[in-house]
DNA sequence: CTGAAAGCGCTTACAG
DNA sequence: CTGAAAGCGCTTACAG
């Protein structure tokens, strides 16, 4: 029954047709299959006689042949895969990553498995083990957060582990992250020059590296420009959400009063905070200045237009695969950190503060 | 001196440690391997002794045991991969169809590759190669145009395609797609609900099926509504960009001077009629009302909150994979058209014409 | 219930 | 320059 359809003589749909081998090749020009084998690897290509290679080279393009990379990479121990561990496809501030990892893979010969990870324990664990199952190479991980049990997980395993876009402090894995301290600096300065003396910073969550790096930087800034206390304040959103980051906005009127601007951990806590000044009926800039961090796509078209600080993601992932490739190739390689400048982008969303312009 | 640091009795770090096999677990509980084999496959697990079984389970997990799943494809001719091809993974609907598909197949034991396939054709090509060659047991095509030649590429080579967001209309592939003709009969149906009696039509470029699907889902809605020649009109973006959706607004200003609404092929196009509207003075939803297609991200945060239409991204998605699992299971099966429901989500760039408030 | 064997499609020392 | 063989880590008829 099964084969009701593949009688002999009636042409198959393709579908069913077999995939063709290095051995049906080899029959057909009769020569061993180690021959061809190397006739198909550029590296060992010159080992054999170029009247032979050329003839089964042009066999091969005839029957459309293209080598197993999957029993290839059996015997050779070399999946040619790398798996991408991402929180959340849905956060805009990872497609870009995504596409530079993906750029810098493909020009390797390697090809990327990205699975969601989301937020639980038991479902990160289950990911990471279905990408080992499939012997991945090596994991680029956007998911971490400080003192990660997944990544004490990945040491475990000993699979060699990259991170990209939040770092992390015990130096086991190399992290490319952008400069948040300068971020910060660059917002700090530009508030400043403007003529503002009462700031407010919502910070992301202190469980990711940017939340607590950002914050670190904004007091930094601060402290440099010798605002007294009493003229800023920092409160903590519970996620990097624009709901959170409209609450965090309401904690941040009440913790200082008269501020004049805000410097919001990321776009998504800016655009909360657009919400908690239209509720409370306050003008953006004219009332209270707002810079967001990230840059995502169109919060140039907000209104007000966002200033904000970019930071290069395309860039971040391009250099994490290429650290991660290299760790592959070398693995006694020191981990290394490699922060990437962001820059400010001032747009409509920031001015003088009330009574100043 | 490749092996300086690997002597006998020095504790290898995690990453030198040989992955466990069946054989290594074999030996240590003194059965042949393929016994260990059927103790890991829960669907032979029956077939040996309890007792033994259970043996061989607690040392599994004793020594991390994970069956390489590419070594059992090569046996079973089924690699669990499955590939995704994107034309441009930044833009913002596809991440959740990335979700919807990655849930579904994870559910099913399958993982997928993604990548970015671009818009050139030999990129196309190479990348659909690439994902063959990594013995993909099908793909789920987010690129196809009208008539692509890539599509056809695919049948050739004879792979379970199913395409998602945009359809095809030989049927050699099924389809996941959002009902354009009820999407652009809601647009239209909400804009002379409002009162308005001149309305444009932005169309998506004629060579993706949702351009010339969603023209034609407006004209039959102004036909059923018995607007008059020259109450509509209608021009063609050259892409959906938000750049290509300004210049076709001046365009339709041009064929359509007293046109108070505008029907637009997505909400990139819907923010390049909101750049053009602003250039000229006009204001939204005053003097001209937009919608937009596709509910983007963030959307709701311009100024005005666009009205637009919802379409089940994350469902398309699953759709989309439980579609392809099932092909590939029975190849036999007949392709079908999913059309999705949208829906009109209501806010704030869609008002009565002017003169009529 | 368990073992022994063949084989999935490759790569790569080892001979010749 | 080419062939023959072993083996990567599994699965699965076939015996017993």
């Amino acid at each position: 029954m099964a084969h009701s359809n593949s009688q002999r003589g009636v042409c198959l749909p393709m579908s069913e047709r077999k995939r063709v081998t290095i051995k049906d090749l080899a029959a057909e020009v009769d020569v061993h299959y180690s021959t061809v084998s190397r006739v198909m690897n550029p590296a060992t290509r010159h080992l054999v006689a170029e009247e032979v290679a050329t003839r089964i080279l042009k066999l091969a393009e005839l029957r459309g042949f293209r080598p197993n990379r999957i029993a290839a990479g059996l015997r050779t121990q070399r999946s040619g895969l790398i798996g991408v561990v991402l929180p959340d496809i849905a956060n805009p501030v990872f497609p870009p990553i995504l596409a530079g990892i993906e750029a810098v893979l493909g020009r390797h010969g390697y090809v990327p498995i990205v699975v969601n990870a989301g937020v639980e324990r038991a479902r990160q664990r289950f990911v990471i083990d279905q990408l080992l199952a499939r012997q991945v190479e090596g994991l680029v991980l956007a998911t971490a957060e400080r003192d990660d049990p997944l990544l004490d997980y990945c040491f475990q395993l000993g699979i060699p582990v990259v991170m990209v876009n939040r770092g992390e402090h015990t130096g086991r894995a190399s992290c490319v992250v952008s400069d948040s301290q300068l971020a910060m600096a660059l917002t700090v300065d530009h508030l400043v020059s403007l003529g503002h003396r009462s700031i407010g910073h919502i910070a992301g969550p202190a469980s990711t590296s940017t939340g607590e790096l950002r914050r670190e930087g904004f007091m930094q800034a601060v402290k440099r420009h010798r605002l007294r206390r009493g003229a800023y304040a920092v409160v903590e959103a519970e996620s990097y959400t624009r709901e959170a980051g409209r609450r965090a906005c309401a904690q941040l009127f009440e913790a200082l009063p008269g501020l004049t601007a805000i410097a919001a951990g990321n776009d998504l806590v800016a655009m909360g905070c657009y919400d908690f000044l239209r509720e409370r009926g306050l003008r953006c800039p004219e009332d209270v200045s707002v810079v967001g961090h990230n840059d995502m796509p169109f919060v140039d078209a907000l209104t007000p237009p966002l200033t904000t600080i970019r930071i290069p993601v395309h860039d971040m992932g391009e250099q994490a695969a290429e650290l991660l490739l290299r760790r592959i190739e070398k693995p006694q390689t020191a981990t290394v950190v490699i922060e990437l400048r962001p820059e400010l982008v001032v747009r409509g969303s920031t001015g003088a503060p009330p009574g100043q312009g």
